[in-house]
DNA sequence: TCCCTGTATTGACAAATCTAAATGCAGGAC
DNA sequence: GTCCTGCATTTAGATTTGTCAATACAGGGA
């Protein structure tokens, strides 16, 4: 007798995921995570020095990190100056927390 | 006149987020989101099957996927026979929500 | 104006990641 | 035992990512 199948066949989802696992890409890495710690802790503005001086990292590489999450629009950027200042998105938080939604829902028709 | 500070230095954060990073970054592509929503939304185990046969992506890269998916503890393996069952750690919504507040938090001592 | 400081961009390189072809392995059918 | 099927692993190549050196740019001070 032929092998039957391995079981009721399970609907994969279709939603398109681009969108969400690029925002989670901008924040998956050690050093974004610190730097929206900061901001997030600091709530306020935090000038990009603070990041150079505090992170083992060179300043072109700070910049390439925060160019990431500017791009990502989870953080915002202000020259006044000779400085700039970074500071958290207001709805960075719940963006985040909209694409791991995204990836949990339950099943949608019942 | 010699130019002064930008700013009262602010503090940046010294968490480690390396295991905040790894975990972020085994979600942080749409293949394994499609598999984690997937997985979620049928509350049940879900059969590799069901994957090669719904991506776009050749059986070994569907098992890449899932082998770095399973290697971050967010979910597990369970060969019966000739199939393989894949099910959501019943833990990872909560490991990806605290890896989220881990960067979100406010400031820790007032 | 010229200089100096802080930040962004460019260019180059190494390492990590994604994909697929080839192969290996486990387990059922025969 | 031999096949055959489903999944995992290995290997290799192409792309992406993280990092830094060098350079460019912006703005204030003299």
């Amino acid at each position: 007798m032929s092998m039957q199948r391995c079981c009721p066949p399970a609907k994969v989802v279709e939603t398109d995921f681009e969108p969400a696992a690029a925002l989670l890409k901008a924040i998956a890495d050690p050093y974004r995570l610190t730097m929206l710690a900061t901001l997030a802790s600091a709530e306020d503005e935090v000038c990009v020095c603070d990041f150079t001086d505090a992170l083992p990292l060179n300043q072109p590489t700070v910049s390439h990190h925060l160019r990431i999450l500017r791009e990502a629009l989870l953080v915002t950027s202000d020259r006044r100056g000779t400085w700039v200042y970074y500071r958290l998105a207001t709805d960075a938080r719940a963006r985040l927390n909209d694409a791991l939604a995204l990836a949990f829902r339950k099943k949608v028709h019942a």
